[in-house]
DNA sequence: CCTCATTATTAGACAAGACTAATCTATTTT
DNA sequence: AAAATAGATTAGTCTTGTCTAATAATGAGG
């Protein structure tokens, strides 16, 4: 069974492969706060026990064992976070540390449990998917806000890149998932977009703010 | 703050002083599962932290500021506990390992907001009292059963020395918290004893169950 | 009071997981 | 093509928590 800090390695690994094609050291010592030299040790050892392929100044990618592993940890970091912000009264800005705790508790009947207590949720707080108890995640179609064009009518699917301050930024605004918004205005100077919200006026969003929104098509 | 390995020394000397008046050093080796020598290393450590004073040779008691922590430890065991069994259907039997870990995650807000979710509840699934945020517990006079004499009305508060085994055949004689019984024979014998429940006919228990039953005064 | 069994402590070893410093590799810049 | 830079790896150190083996203290029985 592998130890807390070989599950974050896995996870960590897993998430940069989700971003990009690629999970360097260097980027995986900056998720977990550690120096890279850690994390090289780290590699090697999750390479023998068979979690993860590391190809020495290239990266690292996961087997299917590994990739197994990281959907199970998904699972429960973000089961958990559900648990948090619904039955406990967590905001969702809120429930990251603690549940990057919970996820590394060793029961499965315990998930199994409260995978049911949450009614079989699929997706969390941030509007991520939670993989089910075979790993299996329901895939959506999704573009980021700042790709759409004026006119288009968007539902905010889930927030990624989840900072706290992100977070209360949107909260601030009355952005939450499934918020339906149009898009009335970019402006090329900035990146900002001008968005109106099905009830109340219009506002501003920067780029910043924009590319870190996912949306799904939404009715006009 | 105190790694998990710490934690756990601490709520064993905690318990140790609860059922007598020191915490010997083999004592706390069994309870954690460890060698002797490994738990005289641990409590040095403790002593110079100030959460204990170590007598060598003698055993350790907790400070004030060791067992403030320890409450604080026990606290979040069994509301952890109280949680599993109340909201997701584990058996009294299942949680302990469970809460084990569930123990030692930090973060004080997780605790108070689980304690409100569970109504802020004032003993665990094993009938132990819950100490408050501050520390304090609920006091009750309670006596072991096999203490009782024949024509007692009692009622089970609580059960100490919670293994498995013993709770499973709790289960399947029907007997849980609040179980109201009568004594209706003593056999000095062997210790046994014969009780009544209000609903049902009597039935024996050895002197080993009766032993781990706290009861409380009850109506006849 | 002496002996001995039990319990405790100390000393030394080891594994895990982190770090720093030194070295090496790949890639970009000149 | 050489040099510079960013990133990665290796080697060596440290801390924590565990162990085993050797030694010491305590308390009970003779
Ligand atoms: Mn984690
Ligand atoms: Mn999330
Ligand atoms: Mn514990
Ligand atoms: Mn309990």
């Amino acid at each position: 069974m592998p130890t807390r800090s070989e599950e974050d390695h896995i996870k960590a690994v897993y998430s940069l492969l989700q971003e990009g094609d690629s999970a360097f050291t260097k980027d995986i010592a900056e998720r977990l706060q550690n120096k890279a030299s850690s994390v090289t040790v780290m590699l090697k050892k999750l390479a023998e026990k068979g979690f993860l392929k590391h190809e020495p100044y290239y990266g690292a990618k996961l087997t299917v064992k590994g990739r197994a592993f990281a959907l199970q940890l998904v699972r429960r970091h973000r089961l958990w976070e559900t648990f948090l912000v619904e039955r406990l009264g967590f905001g969702w800005d809120e429930v990251h540390e603690v549940a990057e705790q919970l996820e590394h508790v060793k029961s499965e009947k315990l998930i199994d449990k409260l995978d049911a207590y949450l009614g079989k949720p699929h997706f969390d707080p941030h509007g991520d998917p939670i993989p089910d108890k075979k790993g299996v995640i329901r895939e959506r179609k999704t573009r980021r806000l700042d790709s759409c064009a004026v006119g288009d009518h968007v539902r905010i699917a889930a927030v990624s890149g989840t900072t706290d301050g992100l977070l209360r930024l949107l909260d601030s605004k009355g952005l939450r998932i499934g918020t339906a918004l149009m898009v009335q205005e970019v402006h090329p100077f900035d990146g900002s977009m001008d968005v109106k919200p099905k009830s109340g006026s219009a506002f501003s969003l920067s780029k910043d703010v924009s590319h870190h929104l996912q949306v799904e098509k939404g009715k006009p």
